[in-house]
DNA sequence: AAATAAAATTGATTTAGATCAATGCCATTT
DNA sequence: AAATGGCATTGATCTAAATCAATTTTATTT
């Protein structure tokens, strides 16, 4: 149950096993089923949570009822409303199982307790944050200057795994764009080669 | 010199005098000229830049040799290519003052010791981290869903100090849009009120 | 396996914003 | 004060992507 997460922290530091086994207890295990929501809109977004197995997704509704995907989270990735988790203040995501999912989720407390308790985890948690930071600076540019073409080759280029196992539509949520703009970018794509 | 930056650092964790001190010692006081540059595309980004006085900017420039800005930054605020700074990859960005501006420069190197000798400075920079990383998410969300009009909203309610010391121009080109686009969306707004 | 629903594709039309082009407006510099 | 060059504004036109609509394909449920 806490292999990917081992494989995680073990991938940006290094933990003894007594820590490591120290880290666990702070976690809460949990499954959840495709189409289950973890946060709800309008909620305080209670937890972090570690990806074991399965994908989900965090959307908004805009106000033409419009959802727009966020954030996509895959084994090993981590998912939460950053904001609404550390300030406690109201969500506006929904965060939801695309596929059958197992989690460990930690609470911002025990996430504050543990860093304390392991500076390695307050290190690689701003190594996380670190990445997760760059990644987001690389969406806006491709957001704001690509056409929808690039963008979607910027996807296939940098997370083939997106590609590869979440339905079109919402892929074309996730680029900002609607699902007939891709199916034809995707069309043209295929035509020239 | 080190006035804002006691500011920034007291506003998220607490320093002793003595820790401040010692801080201080880690960074290359430096003054740039308006359109003198911090880092050349191309370059490795050898500092993390906090600005005590002034206004800095961050662009790419695409294949069509159109400027994309990515980033401002202003008194009391950070200014790197984390990506760069971090990895010691080429920057595919050009950092340049758009005010006579005083900095105080940060090496990689000298980030790590600071964390390693003064453990609250980690934790400052993780926080910062933090913010910078919802701010983030917030103008994704922005350039992926907002229309010309909205976008140009948003950024007067979240960052008027933008709007106002900055060029209009440059304005459009931080929010992805021309700027005879971002005059006719302002002549818009003013007939409206 | 049949029925139903959801997703993807394709076509026709519309539209927000880009591009092209010209003019007026400041702000430096001389 | 005159001259220069970068900005902002305004108008006309174009275009990439959205919207609207219908059909086919693929998943789910019964």
């Amino acid at each position: 149950m806490y292999e990917q997460l081992a494989k995680s922290i073990g991938e940006k530091v290094a933990l003894t096993t007594e820590e490591f086994e120290l880290c666990k207890t702070f976690f809460i295990p949990k499954k959840i089923r495709k189409k289950q929501t973890l946060l709800l809109e309008g909620d305080v977004c209670t937890y972090n949570a570690f990806i074991e197995k399965g994908v989900l997704r965090s959307y908004t509704i805009d106000d033409k009822g419009n959802e727009h995907i966020v954030q996509f989270g895959f084994e090993g990735w981590w998912v939460t409303d950053l904001s609404s988790y550390l300030t406690g203040a109201n969500s506006i995501y929904t965060i939801e199982a695309i596929e059958d999912s197992e989690l460990l989720l930690l609470t911002a407390s025990a996430r504050e307790e543990l860093m304390i308790q392991i500076p390695a985890f307050e290190r690689y948690q701003r190594l996380l944050l670190q990445n997760a930071y760059i990644a987001l600076q690389t969406r806006v540019n491709s957001a704001l200057n690509a056409t929808a073409e690039e963008k979607y080759l910027n996807l296939t280029a940098s997370y083939p795994t997106i590609i590869a196992r979440v339905p079109q539509h919402m892929v074309a949520s996730y680029l900002g764009l609607t699902p007939e703009t891709l199916s034809r970018v995707r069309k043209q794509i295929s035509l020239r080669k």
